[in-house]
RNA sequence: CGGAGUGUAGCGCAGUCUGGUAGCGCGCCUGGUUUGGGACCAGGAUGUCGGGGGUUCGAAUCCCUCCACUCCGACCA
């Protein structure tokens, strides 16, 4: 892309409703325009990173299995009176009549509708196990919107629902989903610890919530330090293993994690001291088992392999797609701007042209261009006529990890400038060897994008 | 919902107490000089002063009312 032709509206001083660096960042990097309290309109930028990080999410889900689909936002009440939770979930939920009526509501989540599908269709347990999910916005009509899109009424999520013929089989189910939870996380460039919930208004006795730490986190979170030296890495699972995938829950949840909600003192005081810690995070996803709690009230059976009819055991697994923009940048930023972590950033490397106007500055920017993109990188070319310290510092405040300077007095000697933009480290090379550079450093990142299995 | 604030140009703000021609910085437009970390000079454009009502010769300013947004608290992907 190239920035004189892109919509990239950013902003010198800071928006004063922003308080939090993420929420302030995203309006002065032109991500986000607020359009109400709590809703958003996502600028192309915003959007670009919202894409990727769904697009992740994607993948992972497919890998282990699941299937994507899609609900409407808009629900009928008469699904929410069926599980009782139409006068349960309380003020929260946007309760909307239309011309003839009817209540509807915008869906806060997608259980009931999901177990409507499921006994519409599904009959036997030969079709199990089950898993399908969306990425759909929902609207939870909260009290006190705030912190940008860390808490918006307005939101996107990707909701997975499990079905299962067994407990056991719907707790291998959630081992799943941890696995490609962990998994997705880290390709976002994120330590996103399981930590033991609590149920909430979605209920379950088994729950796991995923905590980015972040001194801006609405939780207090307890731990022990040696949580966060375990990473995922790039081992191979088995999926369908049933072991494998328990021994990663038993590897990331053996020590311990917990927030506020579930704390322990007494457990926690046996952690030794030194490896104690106490601090903030964010809640970027949550799994779920609740068993039969939907499926007995609705109907949802199954008929078992001795003719009878029974309730499916289900799940439900949430990922917040459009918190997580903020919760990568709470966790990637400095003084001047974001630090795009390399699997998500809206686009790979900035081209700064530092005499636009000048013959060989501008082809050598335009090779160099074409090249990357052939590549198959998706650069950002700062080809607008503005003075060096404007383009450095509208790079530095978008945050792409990686930058080319050109200049005429590099390019008499061959030379571009290659600059990492989370270390500040700058390599003079050719720019040839920039290029290669730049493809070997994404190709792991371009190569997770390719489905595996 | 309780408490505290804010609403004036695209953004950040002053002006409101004490009524009298609506301002500053940044950004934007034009011209010139500049050009490796948010340049300089000259000129220029931009306002239902959140909405409605009232008081007054006269309202951004005083009164009434409605709305929106922000922050603190209880709730939450």
């Amino acid at each position: 892309m190239r920035l004189s032709r892109y919509f990239l509206p950013v902003l010198k001083e800071d928006p004063k409703e922003a308080q939090i660096v993420s929420h302030r960042l995203m309006l002065r990097a032109g991500m986000i325009k607020q359009q109400a309290a709590g809703i958003y309109s996502w600028l192309p930028m915003g959007f670009k990173v919202l894409r990727r990080i769904e697009q992740i999410v994607h993948e992972e889900q497919q890998r282990a299995g699941h299937i994507p689909m899609l609900m409407p936002t808009l629900q009928p009440a008469d699904l929410w009176r069926e599980s009782g939770r139409y006068d349960d979930y309380g003020e929260e939920m946007l309760r909307i009549k239309d011309r003839h009526k009817r209540d509807l509501l915008y869906g806060p989540t997608n259980e009931e509708m999901i177990t409507d599908i499921f006994r519409s269709h599904v009959n036997s347990y030969k079709d199990l196990p089950l898993t399908l999910y969306h990425i759909q916005w929902k609207f939870r009509d909260e009290i006190r919107p705030r912190f940008g899109v860390m808490r918006g009424r307005e939101f996107l999520m990707k909701d997975g629902y499990t079905f299962d013929l067994t407990k056991e089989d719907a707790l291998h189910a959630y081992n799943r989903h941890l696995v490609s939870y962990l998994r997705s996380y880290e390709r976002m460039g994120l330590r996103a610890i399981p930590m033991r919930a609590d149920g909430g208004p979605i209920g379950g006795d088994y729950t796991h919530e995923f905590l980015v730490l972040a001194e801006t986190g609405e939780s207090e979170v307890f731990y022990d330090s040696q949580i966060t030296d375990l990473t995922f890495g790039d081992r191979k699972i088995d999926y369908d293993s049933v072991d494998e995938c328990q021994a990663v829950l038993d590897e990331f949840t053996s020590r311990y994690a917990r927030t506020d909600e579930t704390h322990d003192q007494a457990i926690f005081d046996q952690v030794p001291e030194e490896r104690r810690r106490t601090a903030r995070g964010i809640e970027v996803g949550q799994i779920f088992y609740f068993g039969t709690k939907y499926s007995e009230p609705m109907g949802a059976t199954v008929v078992g392999p001795d003719g009878q009819r029974v309730p499916v055991h289900m799940g439900s697994h949430g990922i917040g797609v459009s918190r997580l923009l903020g919760a990568i940048i709470e966790a990637n930023h400095d003084e001047k701007g974001i630090i795009w972590p390399e699997g998500v950033t809206p686009f790979h490397v900035g081209i700064v042209n530092l005499k636009q106007g000048d013959n060989s500055t501008d082809s050598a920017c335009e090779a160099i261009y074409a090249e990357l993109q052939a590549r198959g990188l998706d650069p950002l070319y700062d080809d607008r006529d503005e003075r060096a310290g404007a383009k450095f510092a509208s790079m530095d405040l978008i945050g792409l990890p990686w930058r080319i300077t050109v200049g005429p007095r590099g390019l008499s000697a061959n030379k571009v400038e290659l600059t990492n933009r989370r270390t500040g480290e700058s390599e003079e090379l050719s720019p040839k060897d920039a290029i290669a550079r730049l493809a070997q450093t994404y190709q792991p990142v371009l190569e997770m994008a390719a489905p595996d299995r």
